[in-house]
Parts: C-alpha cells; structure tokens; sequence
DNA sequence: TCAATTTCTTATCTTTTGTTAACGTTTTGA
DNA sequence: TCAAAACGTTAACAAAAGATAAGAAATTGA
C-alpha cells in the first residue's frame, strides 16, 4: 500500500467526523505523515513524550505498561482506528505507557507542532477544533463505559459482556494481554473461562 | 448567592478555557441558566437522556449506579468542577448513572439545545468548538489515568494514591462512597486501612 | 525443519476480597 | 430533643484472585 491510497482511507474515516473541501484537504495533507512500523516496534515509550496523534491505516497495537518489571497490557487498537498516548501528546508530558505495534502496520501521523499549525491556521482552524472536539468526546464516552465496568462489574461479567461486544479484540489478541485488559492475571481468566464453560457441558 | 454572582464565578472559571469578549460573553450569557439543587435532590437520573452539561458555583455532587438494587458510587464533583452524564449529553441516549447532590448545591447549566444553538451561532461557534474540545480533552485526561489505575495498581495502592491525591474526596465523602469509587467494598477499605495504619503503631 | 519461545491450562498454596451480621458511634431530621 | 438512620469497624466464613510452578500444545523464527 502507498501514501496515496493510505491517504484516501484516512479521509474516508475522518469524513465520519469533518468533511473537507478539496482547499482544505489540500492544505491537510500537508501537515501529516505516512509510516510504517514492523512488527513489535514502537509507536510510544514510556518516559517520553508521544508526540503524535497516530490513525491505524492497516495492522494493530496494544498499550501497555512495566508494573515491577512485567508486561501488563492495558489496551488495543487495529486498523480504521486512532492511536496515540493521548494525555502525553496533549499535555506533552511523558507517558506511562508503551504502544507498540503487534504485526506490520502502516500509520498517518500528526505531530504536536502540525497540530498547532492547523489550529493556528485560518482556513484549517475551525474544522481542526471540530475533529478535536469529536475525537475527544468520542474517546470520553468509550473510557466512561470502561470506567463504569470497573466499578460496577466483577471481572467475569467484564469477560462475559467482551465475548459479546469485543470480537476483534477476542479474535486477535492472546488470552493473556486479553485478561491483563480485564485488570485481572491470565490464570485468574483461565479459571473464569472453565467456570463459564463447565455448567453448558455438564 | 444570585445568579449574578454565580456568572461571574463562572466566567472566571471557563477563563482557564476561552476567554471572552464583552459581546461573546453577552451572547453565550443568553444560552445558560443558573439553578440550585437541594441536598439529594438529582442532576441526572439513570434510564433517562441527560440534556444539560453543569457546572457548580457550589456545592457537590455523587455519581452512582444501582446494582442489583444496591447503590454504588462511581465519582464526585466539587465546586468549581463541571457535572454531567457526559455519553449521555453527547449521544442523546439514556444514561446508566444517577448524579445526586450531596449538600445544596448552585449549578449553571448549558442544555444540549444550547449547546447546538451556539455551535450554530457565527458569534460563538469557534469559542464553543474550542471550549468543547478542550473540556473533553480535559476529562479524557483524568480517565486516562483512571483506568491505568484499575489496570496497574492494587486496591490498596489506588487508596494510597488517592491519600496523596485527593483531598476534597478524603475530607468530605463518607468511606463507604469511597470504597465503592475505588472499585472495593466498604467492608474492604476498612480492612485496608487497618493494615496499612498498623504497621505504623507497632 | 526443529529447537526455542509463547501460550494456555491446571494444581497448590497464600492472600485478598466479598458476604453477612453484629455492635457501638455519629449524624440526621422530624 | 430524641428516635431513626447512617456510618465505620470487626468477626467469621466463603469465594475469588494472586503467585508460583509444571507440563502440554501451538507458534515462531532462524
């Protein structure tokens, strides 16, 4: 896949939040950059600033963390979707968390300055704080629902309203960085996944 | 306090944010109202769409779910914070929290209907884009971290966190709300408690 | 291809948390 | 003011989760 037809999904998928006019696709586009990362290289690390505000164009990622020196998985991204260590590139303070891609996977990126840019830029500007704005808030409602399981679920009826929403998520990842995104240890997963079962077999 | 006075404080607030021109404030000043909640009285009610996006002059407020007819708090805002059902406000669906006030509490408020008129409205249109993407990237922030913290910490460590952290919530919220907040049971944090000050007596 | 690594399950034991109930204290509100 | 309600602690027991280790199966990558 080249820049061009990367482009064209890009627009394709940030249509769903501003459309823009060919002038400003135009000057868009040229504040934006297309990478590639191979598989387990990084897009973030922790204890540096992320400065870029990422879009999955193929392949996928998982955040994760180093908790006395283990791996702890605390979320994925795949293809058609937004990555970035957001609080870092906003506030541009480092992160906590690692972002790291899981197979080959192709990205366009804004950096922090490009953002500005466009934000200070008369004829991007309006449309800049717009698709901030619905990014944002698309992002709040998803971790408001995510917080509330946490408060209001135990951890198998966490697993058990995945197995009904998460299909990507259950399909792709490894049990283990599933159930560390749970917020529970993968033996502990293990068990719930036989408690579930063993009552349909009996 | 008359709503004067109230708009003042808000002004101020919504300063950190946007400023204002004399003739914006005037306008935007014409889309908000300003009311009081009594101690329990509600903000928000769960299975209905929360239309108004708060902020408190004073006062405070919980939010909480009712699971399995047992009443479960989730956060709290103070004054000089904003309240809503965020999802609820943005999506226009039914929200699954109750936001009750805990003291009698003075809010503005801005309705959805208000918030679409100034969107709309070439006077404030960019103030309010740039106002509603820096509140969301605001609260995206503190969600960020809150779900680290439920992946990454113990319950105990989430108390020892919050002993640094938050004052007002420690001060002016009964144990059993902050337990629930934490993702524990009452029962829990007392023992919690016990274990860490025990060590210091011996 | 094939050894090394990763992944998942299972078992054992420990620790933590949940549940329920009791008790004393504090707060509330009529 | 005073009875009722709310609050925090503790105890006892059950349930769940964490830690560690072992072993089998699947996957990987040189």
């Amino acid at each position: 896949m080249d820049a061009a037809t990367a482009l064209i999904i890009y627009r394709t998928y940030l249509e769903r939040y501003v459309t823009f006019s060919t002038e400003e696709w135009e000057a868009f586009t040229q504040h934006v950059t297309f990478t590639k990362l191979k598989k387990k290289q990084h897009f973030a690390t922790a204890d540096t600033v992320c400065d870029k505000f990422g879009f999955l164009v193929s392949g996928s990622v998982r955040y994760y963390h180093i908790i006395n020196g283990e791996d702890i998985t605390s979320y994925f991204s795949f293809e058609q979707e937004f990555t970035s260590s957001y609080k870092s590139f906003l506030t541009r303070t480092p992160t906590i968390t690692y972002i790291q891609a899981l197979e080959e996977t192709r990205l366009i990126n804004i950096s922090y300055d490009a953002f500005q840019q466009m934000l200070a830029n008369p004829i991007l500007a309006h449309k800049m704080e717009r698709f901030g704005r619905l990014v944002a808030e698309h992002y709040l409602c998803c971790y408001e629902d995510r917080v509330a399981s946490f408060i209001t679920q135990s951890p198998e009826e966490r697993y058990l309203q995945l197995l009904q929403t998460g299909r990507d998520i259950l399909q792709r990842m490894p049990q283990h960085y599933i159930a560390h995104f749970l917020g529970i240890t993968p033996v502990s997963l293990s068990r719930i996944r036989k408690r579930i079962l063993e009552p349909v077999i009996k």
